[in-house]
DNA sequence: CATTTTACATGTAAAATCTATGTAAAATCC
DNA sequence: GGATTTTACATAGATTTTACATGTAAAATG
């Protein structure tokens, strides 16, 4: 889900068109006020914002973004009209993570968009673990599909995690079994698969991040 | 070691100079071909790459940057002077990992340079084997031909390890059914040839690099 | 020497067989 | 009582076998 903030309705709504037929989930907010009562809601995984705003701009958006736990590593994007705005961003010592002046085309607008959520879903410093519109926290023990919490048990979490750590590489049956099961285990079972399918069933939508490689194990994020 | 391209003679020792004084081993050059030359000696860790070049133009060399094996992974930073988004699109879907716009400030170059080497540094490599342009990773269990994905079997995937983690030596049939299939093996059996014909198909073009040495066995890479 | 024959080796499509995985439901463990 | 593991079975998909076509080196023949 991609969030946009823009006072100027005509090229909010084209932002959010553009991104829509894109693929990605968009959302338009035209202030401050209605932007922060939506993020409570659902945490975005990316943020379009404009710095002329009405009420608080959007350096002043991004920092407040930036001082709370639950949004700090959102990227954003920042929207600039003039060059002179252009400067109070560059150096990206704002924080934000990528900018796009004013008058932008659409296919720009797009390609910094997908750049910069490639970056951020590979980057895991904070001890977040993110694959998609899936995130997993550690430390907090939470897990998230779409932003809303998925609840698992124990043993589903640590499958999880161990795949999430290791995006792309394939874990034998075996294997996950001495990581997260500690067993050193002889014999058949069918334990992993049944909690790979449990697994499945909650994340939903992200189910089918975690791919079998048939004869191997399982994998997740293959591609990355 | 960063290496830079740029044919604006100052504008390439600003960056060598900004790079170098913060930490950085970097190099210039003016054009392709000195690039290339250089490139053969050492390969850097990252490449900043101007669009607009004498001769050969950065878009091309990053195409030649990104065909070959050895810099396939090397990551690469665009500089580019118009801000037409023909060039950005470009740029990105052609494989760049970031880009930024003249006239762009030395501390946003850097910050952007940190960035996408401190990306760069966790991805890299674990054991993948190449030829040409045939990649396997034996963690991912993954097979690319010229960069796409080619979905293996099990057993065609550790035929074709095998034969590429031996690359040059010819293996029997039965050599091959002991390592791979783990049998011990008398009498007939056409299972290896029939494997061999689907990966062959699989690989499409790739498929040719597996030989066959008649009253022998199969082979890849006989010429290495 | 050129060619034909012979004897195998290899390629290939399709059928037959086998096995890994998905899945529901029961049993067992904290 | 929920979490976890075991059991049991169906089935998609992988693997192997079969059967025949084609390729090829070397011997036999003209």
């Amino acid at each position: 889900m991609i969030y946009c903030v823009e006072d100027d309705g005509s090229i909010r709504e084209l932002i959010v068109y553009a991104l829509k037929s894109n693929g990605f989930d968009a959302m338009g907010f035209a202030d401050g006020k209605e932007f922060f009562s939506r993020l409570k809601e659902q945490t975005p995984s990316l943020v379009l914002l404009d710095i002329m705003l009405p009420g608080e701009d959007g350096i002043s958006i991004l920092r407040h973004l930036r001082s709370n736990p639950d949004t700090r590593k959102v990227p954003v994007i920042m929207l600039t009209a003039k060059s002179s705005e252009f400067d109070k961003v560059t150096g990206l010592d704002s924080g934000a993570d990528d900018y796009v002046t004013k008058p932008f085309g659409v296919m720009e607008l797009i390609s910094r968009v997908r750049a910069v959520l490639r970056r951020s879903e590979q980057s895991y410093d904070s001890g977040e673990l993110v694959m998609d519109q899936l995130h997993l926290n550690p430390q907090k023990h939470i897990v998230t599909v779409k932003g809303k919490e998925v609840v698992l048990t124990f043993k589903e979490f640590e499958l999880l995690k161990c795949l999430m750590e290791n995006k792309g590489i394939v874990f034998t049956r075996d294997k996950l079994l001495e990581t997260v099961w500690g067993y050193d285990f002889e014999g058949e079972t069918r334990t992993v698969d049944v909690h790979v399918r449990t697994l499945r069933q909650k994340l939903g939508e992200c189910g089918n991040l975690i791919e079998t490689v048939r004869g191997v194990g399982y994998r997740i994020g293959g591609n990355q």
